[in-house]
DNA sequence: ATCTTTGCAAAACCTTTGCACTGCG
DNA sequence: CGCAGTGCAAAGGTTTTGCAAAGAT
């Protein structure tokens, strides 16, 4: 159903060459590379489509707006740099490090509630920008 | 500088009743009840003053718009609920529970980058939604 | 030939800002 | 009275959507 268009395997190949979260305007300019006349509500449908097919991640942020990836099957976290703003990929989870079980988190959320997942974001500066 | 005017007071007054981080629309909202002709703009204009005076903290989400609650000295995170949305403080840091040592959290950034702080969210089911 | 995808422009949100008016000090 | 604060409406930034044209199968 998912038709083969030169939009698509642009914005798909740009996230085939980056590792780093994008936000939507910087997948335009890159795809723009290999599609000039590439429109901004191509990228967002194209975005929403390979989200919903799985190939995509959506990384969020606070106060950010969103950034795409392509999906990882890794459990992983992130890293925002406090100076250029990008965001990175982190190897692993610092819970997983600190043997944190779900019990240390559940043991926090109030009388009644349920505990069923946890979102960890690491700030800094980059290498770059150190 | 800062005036007291009759839609500060009912907005500080809102903040002083909830408990909860409250977006500006739900902010105008309860504050109407006191000054019903209360505009979205002196909203906004007031949040950030009262952020910059320190009387209020601005909670940040992964893909929310920003909330606002009252200053609260303690370190403290989220939960939001997945059914109803809302956002809840919990008492505690879940590193400080488990022990997480900052060097828990080091350990996981990318050679070259400097740690300087981390946030932590859970999700799950609130009370009234469990 | 059919039916999805695209590009453009308009619309929908959220937030900020310009400006004349209100009202605190 | 002098100026900060307010309300409205317009403007900005991001994301979504309507629609006619282009293009994939």
């Amino acid at each position: 159903m998912e038709r083969q268009t030169r939009q698509r395997a642009a914005i798909q190949r740009v996230f085939d060459e980056t590792s780093r979260p994008l936000d939507p305007h910087e997948v335009l300019l890159h795809a723009q590379r290999f599609v000039p006349q590439l429109g901004i509500a191509t990228v967002y449908r194209a975005l929403k489509s390979l989200g919903d097919e799985g190939l995509i991640a959506t990384v969020n942020l606070p106060g950010e707006n969103p950034r795409y990836e392509r999906a990882n099957l890794h459990h992983h976290h992130h890293f925002q740099c406090r100076s250029c703003q990008r965001v990175f990929d982190l190897d692993g989870c610092p819970g997983d490090v600190a043997k944190l079980s779900p019990r240390d988190f559940q043991s926090l959320t109030p009388p009644g509630f349920t505990l069923e997942d946890h979102e960890i974001i690491l700030y800094g500066r980059c290498e770059q920008c150190a």
